[in-house]
DNA sequence: CTCCAGGCTTACG
DNA sequence: CGTAAGCATGGA
């Protein structure tokens, strides 16, 4: 357990941890979480991080995408006045390079729900099937680990519907048969086709994955915050599509509107749907 | 009580 | 093709 600083300019590390797309940091004094099974407490001073973890410096960069250039993403996102005074609103809300296991069995677990409910039955499933790593932190369960839980075992996660779908995408892993490590190497569209094969997976949670885990920047998630934001501010463009359809049309739109890192927008555009409360 | 939440699958025209 | 119910759970 060492503690060091970390450059990290045109970052924000309470807007990156809170705004939703990563359930499994708490903030108390400082904030805690759990990354690839090592404990991670991190705090902001000015422009420096400073990190308290087993894992080294690089890990953490990786983590936070502290490589991306941030500005050039800003100048090829801002098309508009409104994205623009978000990307001042929200100034270094950066995406999080997750893993991919842990994302896709979180966002498995997101369907038709709510932020707080989502982050519950994670913490729950982590204390039940994860391994403690110290007092009152647990690793996220491996795909091996939940294939074995007994599916009125996971009842007890208050997962309701998606505990099948995530126990089958668990057996899927662990039995070889779905090779999600190699999504990586594939283009963002091959991997969309991939991951809609995982039973409780469809383009949403797809985009979701390929977006947090796989750093596939042109993926626009559209759940029901970006259905109403972009509605609010962009119907012109796609006000005709048929119901079944609108998502995938908002998300097509935003990809040519705002460009090949339009899963930057996204997330903008998100945190300002849930802020608007 | 009803409606909604970082949706998806299945059934039915 | 297209739409709509159903799905567990908890909070407003």
């Amino acid at each position: 357990m060492t503690m060091y600083r970390i450059q990290a300019p045109d970052f924000n590390l309470d807007l990156t941890l809170s705004c939703g797309q990563v359930f499994r940091w708490d903030k108390k004094d400082q904030w805690a979480g759990d990354v690839n099974g090592a404990v991670v407490r991190a705090e902001q001073e000015g422009s420096e991080l400073i990190i308290e973890s087993t894992l080294d410096k690089k890990s953490i960069q990786d983590y936070f995408r502290l490589d991306d250039n941030i500005e050039k993403i800003y100048s090829e996102i801002g098309k508009d006045e409104l994205i623009n005074s978000l990307i001042r609103k929200y100034h270094g809300l950066r995406l999080i390079r997750q893993d991919p296991w842990e994302c896709l069995a979180s966002y498995i677990c997101s369907s038709n729900n709510t932020i707080r409910n989502i982050k519950n039955s994670i913490r729950l499933m982590c204390e039940c099937f994860g391994n403690r790593i110290e007092e009152g932190y647990y690793s996220f369960p491996t795909p091996e680990a939940l294939a074995q839980v007994e599916l009125c075992d996971m009842a007890s996660c208050r997962m309701g519907f998606r505990a099948p779908n995530l126990r089958s995408a668990a057996t899927m892993i662990a039995d070889g048969e779905f090779d999600l490590n190699g999504i990586k190497d594939m283009s963002y569209k091959k991997g969309r086709e991939e991951l809609v094969k995982v039973k409780g997976v469809g383009n949403k949670i797809a985009d979701c994955v390929l977006l947090f885990a796989f750093g596939k920047l042109e993926s626009f998630p559209v759940d029901t915050h970006i259905e109403q934001i972009m509605e609010r501010f962009y119907s012109k463009s796609f006000h005709d599509a048929k119901k079944s359809k609108k998502r995938d049309t908002i998300a097509d739109f935003a990809r040519g509107y705002f460009g090949r890192y339009c899963g930057y927008a996204q997330e903008y555009l998100y945190l300002e749907d849930l802020e608007k409360l």
